[in-house]
DNA sequence: TCGTGTTTTAGTCATCATGACTCTTACGGT
DNA sequence: ACCGTAAGAGTCATGATGACTAAAACACGA
C-alpha cells in the first residue's frame, strides 16, 4: 500500500511566470521511391547545424492547433495540401536540444502518395528525398536531434501499416496489388508472398475495390495484373499482419 | 506528379523571436480499483477552473527531459518513483486550452499497481481515485482539455495492453491468472473465457513465471488458484490478442 | 510464329491459433 | 457429507496463415 501525496504545489501556479519554450513542429514526410521508403530531407541554410540535413519544421503560432501547424508546414513544404496520414507520434524537449534556446518540437508523420521533383528554396539550401536507410545507418547525418525523430517515425508507420492499413496511401489513385506488397516489403522489410498476400488483402472486404481495368506489364513481361483503388482505412486491424520473426525466408 | 517547393523561410528563423508558451506535462495515473480502471485526478483548488477535476501535472523545467519532468510528477504526486509503464503518448496545444497564455502540454500515461490511500495537498482541494467510465460518460467533468487528454490515454492503453502486454503492471507483486483477466476485461470492456484465457498466457513462455504457491479462494470458494509473477515485458506481440467485434456471446 | 521466361492469380495442403465447450479438481460453507 | 463455486485440463471445430503447385496471360527473341 503506497500512500499517495498530492503536490498541490504545481497545480495552481500562473503559467507566465515560468521560463518561456519556443514550440515548433517538425513533419516526417515518408514517400515510396524506387521500392525504397524515403524520408524529405532539407538542407539548413544557417547556423546552427549549417549545412547539414534536417526534417521540414516551424514555428507553432499561437492561433493555431498543433494538426494546423502540421498542415500549413506541410503544404509550405511540399505544396500538398492533405496527405493521407497526417499523425502526431512524439514530442521533444531534451535540454539543448536546440543549442540556441529551450524548444519543444511536436513531431508529425506525413505519408505522401508521390512527392514529385523537390526544389530547394532560398533559404535552405538544398532539399531532397533520402532513403531512409541511409538515415538509420548513419550514413546521412540529420541536425539536431532530427535522427531520433526520423526513427521514431519509422517506428511509428510500421505499427500504423497494421493497425490502420495506411498502406494505400504510399501508393496511387489505382494500383496493382504488386505495388502495394511493395509498400509492405519496404517497410517491414520482409519478403512476402505475392499469392498469399492477394488473398488476405482481397478477403478484407472493402479495403480495396477492384476497378475493371488492368495494368500495362513491364518490361519483363508478365500476366497483366489487376488495377485497384482504395477503400476505406481501418480503425483497428488492419488487412494483413506483420510476420513473426520465426517464419523461414526461402 | 506534385512539384516540391520547399519554404525555406521557415528554416532558419531565431527562435527567441517567437512567441512563447508555457510547457507543461500532464499524467493520467491509470490504476485497477475493486475491478474497474481508475484514473487519479485532483481537485483545483485556484482559477481558472477552480473547483474542478483535473490530471495531475506541472511545469516541464528547462534543465529537465519531458521523460524527467514526466517521472518527476509522478513521484511528487503519487510517492512512487517508478511505474512499470510511463509512456508519452500525446502533446495538446490547441489555441485557449488554457485562458491565461499559450500552453502546450505533453501528456504521459503511467501505470500503477496500487495507489492506496489518496491524500489532498494544501493546494489541491481534493484527489482521488474516479472511475474511468465515470469520465467517458460525462459523469465527471474535467478542467481544461483534459477528457480530450484522458480519453487518447484510455485508447493508449488499450492498444498497449495488446502491443506490450503491460497487464502485469496493473496488478501485484504475485498474482492469480483471475486476477490478471480482469485486468483485460476491465480496460478491452470484454468478456474472456478463464480456461483459454490461460492457455494462451501460459503458451508465451516467460510472460508469467509461476510460484510453487497458490492463492487462498475467496469467499465464495472454489479451487485455489495458482500464483504468478510477472516475467518479461514484450516488446512487440504480447500473449493475447484483442478480441475482434464479430466474435459471439454466449 | 513459336517457344521461353516472367508475372499474376487460382488453388491445395498442413499447421496453428482461437472460440466454445465439457469435465475434473479442490476448495468454502452449511 | 453434500453442494456450490472457481481453477484448470482437455476436446472439437473453425479459420487464418505459410508453403507450395499450377494455370493464365503477357513480352521478347529466335
Amino acid at each position: 500500500m503506497t500512500k499517495t501525496r498530492v503536490d498541490d504545489a504545481l497545480v495552481g501556479y500562473d503559467p507566465s511566470q515560468f521560463p518561456p519554450f519556443a514550440v515548433t513542429v517538425d513533419v516526417v514526410i515518408l514517400t515510396m521511391s524506387e521500392g525504397e521508403l524515403n524520408v524529405l530531407l532539407v538542407r539548413r541554410g544557417q547556423a546552427p547545424f549549417e549545412g547539414e540535413w534536417a526534417t521540414p519544421g516551424g514555428f507553432k503560432r499561437p492561433t493555431e492547433t498543433l494538426d494546423e501547424a502540421a498542415k500549413r508546414e506541410l503544404t509550405e513544404e511540399t505544396g500538398v495540401d492533405a496527405a493521407r496520414l497526417l499523425t502526431q507520434f512524439g514530442a521533444y524537449g531534451d535540454p539543448g536540444r536546440d543549442p540556441r534556446m529551450n524548444v519543444v518540437t511536436v513531431a508529425y508523420l506525413a505519408v505522401l502518395r508521390e512527392v514529385g521533383a523537390v526544389v530547394a528554396g532560398s533559404d535552405a539550401a538544398d532539399a531532397r528525398l533520402v532513403p531512409v536507410t541511409d538515415v538509420l545507418n548513419g550514413k546521412v547525418e540529420l541536425a539536431f536531434d532530427h535522427e531520433r525523430i526520423v526513427r521514431d517515425a519509422i517506428t511509428r508507420v510500421r505499427v500504423e501499416l497494421e493497425v490502420s492499413g495506411v498502406a494505400t496511401a504510399f501508393v496511387g489513385v489505382t494500383f496493382t496489388l504488386a505495388e502495394l506488397r511493395a509498400v509492405y516489403e519496404a517497410i517491414w522489410d520482409v519478403q512476402l508472398d505475392g499469392a498469399n498476400f492477394r488473398r488476405s488483402i482481397v478477403a478484407e472486404n472493402g479495403w480495396v475495390i477492384p476497378t475493371r481495368r488492368r495494368a500495362r506489364p513491364g518490361a519483363a513481361g508478365g500476366k497483366p495484373a489487376e488495377l485497384f483503388r482504395a477503400g476505406k482505412l481501418w480503425k483497428y486491424g488492419g488487412p494483413i499482419r506483420r510476420p513473426q520473426l520465426n517464419q523461414k525466408r526461402k
